[in-house]
DNA sequence: CGCTTTTGACCGGCGC
DNA sequence: GCGCCGGTCAAAAGCG
């Protein structure tokens, strides 16, 4: 049909051009006028031609690819089909049958173990393990203990918070936090994909724009919901002048008149900035509380630059005294909400906006902030710390400038090659916008949670900071803080209703941790 | 069927 | 006053 259709297309022109030849040989008055559109209209036939070469072409080759991949398809149902039969028997015909069900089935989990971690629904080509199908039988049944107790016992070594750290100095290892199974790792990565159901089984926001749809494109474009614990509904979408990516609008949907708004948006392709708006006037559910907690030790502890003192006691910012009388007795944090995007971003968003148990971490991180990390500063001679707390500004502050990078992952890594080629900068971001309440007191007279506070206070609303390019000590001290560990098994407990086992050590420093 | 996303329309603030 | 721009609304469509 296409072929008919370019043809008469090409024969028409042909005669066209000839017709115009012989009227043109009767009118020598106009000849060269005639002549010279004779030759324009002669170039015009000949780009026709070339492009319907190119569609000729185009098109034989769209019909080898289908063939291809009928093929492909064809061979993939076989397949498909002989495991199922496999399934059904209950038994193994012979030893070779037997061999080759074991290939594919390690294969399949290879696959899954590669993503970082499970997906929600499988990828098409590939079949469902009965591991992932427990796995997710759990997950959606958090509440069944017969699930719980099946997942355990399906887990390779069970819950336990034994952080995983991989030096970054071998860059061609993935990079994550707290890895742990299948469905408790805490990642971020700059070469994984971030899981599209999370390590606290929330899913992972839809709205994060086309990398993600690159990245899993059948899984994740559809989940919508936050991960941070609470429920957004998104409201609108709106291209901002001078960025291509998209801002989108949710709002908190946990209660139908709570004002809390949420932002986001990708100021390049290796940024996802989440920007809260507002205070929940609303008890968080417990996994939101639980979420607060492992992210506020992970985000001390990133903000520290893995340093483990804080002993100022008051921070001056840009004019903005933040008094931190009592800093020594912080209890643990219940504040900011961390998401892993599952944009492929390693973007952590902390929403300081929220209600939170206790003003103290914030003012803890504020304090990290005006006082760089002292054994990081001098060993990586990271800059000092560009904080600017206006309000309405959004202020980044960079561990190490975009200038010297190269030379700080030199002092820290060595060869750091594959970091720099990699399109993703490790981002830690948090942003803070302007508010026009009381400057220096609550913000709001409520208190909406019992055990929370309200962190809108000393006239600002939100703050924006980057760490890019954790430093391997970061990592490695974020997964082995005992504040961190203490504060993700608080998460899991509360999360799967069951006490998360912690090894000795672990333990006993949490408890001596304030 | 209910919930969510999508997307064009609408509105208000702001700069010229 | 006008146009631009960001934020919100709401109807339509999609999805489980």
């Amino acid at each position: 049909m296409m072929d008919d259709f370019l043809k008469s297309r090409h024969g028409g022109e042909e005669r066209h051009a000839e017709m115009r030849k012989l009227d043109a040989s009767h009118d020598d008055p106009h000849q060269d006028i005639i002549r010279s559109k004779l030759d324009s209209t002669k170039v015009e036939i000949e780009e026709a031609r070339e492009e319907n070469r190119i569609l000729k072409s185009s098109l034989s080759r769209i019909k080898k690819e289908f063939e291809v991949l009928q093929t492909q398809y064809n061979q993939l149902t076989v397949q498909h089909e002989d495991l199922n039969k496999f399934s059904t028997k209950g038994h193994h015909q012979d030893k070779n049958e037997d061999e080759e069900k074991e290939r594919i089935s390690e294969r399949d989990e290879l696959v899954l173990l590669s993503l970082g971690t499970r997906l929600k629904s499988p990828v098409p080509s590939v079949s469902v393990t009965n591991k992932e199908e427990k796995t997710k039988d759990f997950m959606d049944e958090t509440g069944d203990e017969k699930n719980i107790d099946e997942h355990k016992r399906s887990s390779y070594q069970g819950l336990s918070l034994g952080f995983e750290y991989k030096d970054l100095s071998n860059p061609t290892e993935k990079f994550e936090i707290g890895h742990n199974q299948a469905n408790t790792s805490l990642v971020v990565s700059n070469k994984t994909k971030i899981p599209s159901e999370n390590s606290f089984g929330f899913k992972n926001d839809g709205d994060d724009h086309e990398d993600e749809e690159e990245l899993l494109p059948q899984n994740l474009v559809k989940k919508a919901r936050m991960n941070d614990g609470c429920q957004w509904r998104k409201y609108g979408q709106k291209i901002a002048k001078g960025n291509p990516c998209p801002r989108a609008y949710y709002r908190c949907t946990i209660a139908p008149s709570c004002p809390v708004r949420k932002q986001r948006c990708s100021e390049d392709m290796s940024i996802l900035i989440s920007t809260y708006e507002g205070t929940h006037n609303h008890p968080l559910p417990l996994s939101a509380t639980a979420m607060a907690s492992a992210t506020s030790a992970a985000a001390s502890m990133l903000l520290s630059g893995a340093s483990s003192s804080s002993s100022a006691a008051a921070a001056d910012l840009h004019g903005l005294n933040f008094s931190l009388s009592g800093n020594s007795n912080i209890p643990k944090p219940k504040s900011p909400f961390l998401q892993t995007s599952s944009s492929g971003h390693p973007t952590v968003t902390l929403d300081l906006t929220t209600s939170s148990s206790s003003q103290q971490p914030f003012l803890s991180m504020l304090n990290r902030f005006s006082a760089p990390p002292s054994n990081v500063s001098r060993s990586n001679s990271y800059p000092s710390t560009n904080l600017n707390f206006s309000n309405s500004t959004n202020t980044l502050m960079n561990w190490g400038g975009v200038g010297n990078r190269n030379e700080q992952y030199r002092a820290a890594y060595g060869n750091i090659s594959t970091l720099q080629q990699s399109p993703y900068h490790h981002v830690i971001q948090t942003r803070i916008a302007g508010s026009s309440l009381d400057p220096f007191g609550r913000s709001s007279s409520y208190s909406p949670h019992p055990t929370q506070t309200n962190l809108d206070y000393v006239g600002i609303k939100s703050i924006t900071h980057q760490v890019q390019y954790l430093p391997a000590e970061t990592i490695k001290a974020i997964t082995t803080n005992s504040n961190f560990q203490s504060a993700l098994a608080t998460a899991l407990s509360s999360i799967m209703g069951t006490d998360v086992k912690m090894d000795n050590v672990t333990r006993n420093e949490a408890e001596k941790s304030p």
